[in-house]
DNA sequence: ACATACTTGACCAAATCGGTCAATACATTT
DNA sequence: AAATGTATTGACCGATTTGGTCAAGTATGT
């Protein structure tokens, strides 16, 4: 990523990652306008200072969060290294490159647990320091993401009648469910003080959820 | 309802639904610690001392709206008179059951179009000023809901090994992503200044992932 | 020892906060 | 129309928080 903002990343990665958690989970849970860069700095484990010294201000600090959200959600679906075919793009099977996905989604959510939040927030932003630049942003969001997973997809092994994209979507929002679904439980449970979700769990459940879709929405042949 | 707020609760319907409209929409988007009593009064239409005068305090609006709205989301599921058998319960077969419910959902929706952010946001409360009371009534919250909506249904229609609950959940999940999606629309569409959802998009959309999913769970004989 | 880069926390003016209250407007009763 | 009680307002308050600055200090490399 190439990037202005020497200094701040020349750090360490365990001291980025952290400022970057930060981040994601005050301003994922505040907004840009009400959230504090005390507090964020606070929870970095970092001063106040040492993040305007690093990103000049809130505004420059809150784009960058968000064109780093952009730019990892992009190689989400895109190959790791950005050009060429895409790794997962090798497999044609739907479910077979779902579960390509489904990993670095995970890895994603535990680097970044708060990103997800944070970039579903942003778009609704309306303070008007930033939200002209979320909108150019959001732009190329868009474009990207679901749109390229269905390349070159075996689509006749799906019973006639279904709407693989409609599948795709469905299995996203679900996923997205489970995960909201363990973040309560882990709030209302008085041992996890953490309140870490166990992904172990997500995922054995999400994994239900995909087996009954495939057993039902393929072809017989094709299970 | 029965309330200690009467000022408040004699107030004509449209100025009570503005001013819980209101509520809703800025406690939802900023959460208790960080929402301004004031931007509320002003977006409600009033002044910031009246507010006061309805609830003495913002802790006391808070948990006010949030109680209303554990009200609303039980009478959901339960009869609207809350006495006797659930009117929706008279029909065993679960997607007629759901076209019941639906409409319910829809009617809530446009009444109070911000009230499942708040309700989603409010468990994640921490500020200790509300977050012991919010989980008094989280317990209650949780224990409906879902769980009613499966009694005295025709399980035999769906194929074997489908397990109902999970169906309903995956729709539930489905319904939340497809008026998500809207939004983003409506945000990206310059016409819309208001920024309204297209109601009857979403629920056309929905009806298309409803009948997926019904074709292919259902036992032909049933379809 | 020197220079450079990093880090801090006290500090600032400005804004915002929840809450109060005297004054006013309104409606109802006498 | 006078009197009474209720709604409603917006100016006002002290307290807190805000984004941002900066002089002073630490760490690092040469």
């Amino acid at each position: 990523m190439i990037s202005i903002y020497e200094s701040f990343e020349n750090l360490s990665e365990a001291k980025k990652q952290a400022i970057l958690n930060a981040g994601f989970r005050v301003f994922g849970e505040y907004g840009y306008s009400k959230a504090s860069v005390e507090e964020i700095a606070k929870e970095a484990g970092i001063s106040k200072g040492s993040l305007f010294y690093y990103f000049k201000n809130k505004r420059n600090f809150f784009l960058y969060l968000y064109k780093y959200a952009a730019h990892l959600m992009k190689q989400l679906v895109d190959s790791p290294d950005g050009n060429g075919i895409p790794k997962y793009m090798e497999k044609t099977d739907f479910f077979e490159r779902l579960e390509d996905v489904k990993e670095r989604k995970m890895k994603l959510a535990i680097l970044h647990p708060y990103m997800s939040s944070f970039i579903k927030k942003a778009p609704f932003e309306t303070s008007q320091e930033v939200y002209k630049d979320i909108q150019i942003i959001n732009q190329r969001l868009a474009k990207e993401r679901i749109g390229d997973f269905l390349k070159n997809i075996d689509i006749y092994k799906f019973k006639d009648g279904i709407d693989p994209y409609m599948v795709l979507q469905l299995l996203t929002w679900c996923s997205e469910g489970i995960v909201h679904h363990f973040q309560l439980i882990s709030l209302a449970d008085p041992d996890n003080k953490q309140n870490e979700v166990d992904y172990d769990r997500v995922l054995s459940l999400y994994d239900q959820y995909v087996a009954m879709i495939k057993n039902n929405f393929y072809k017989e042949e094709y299970l």
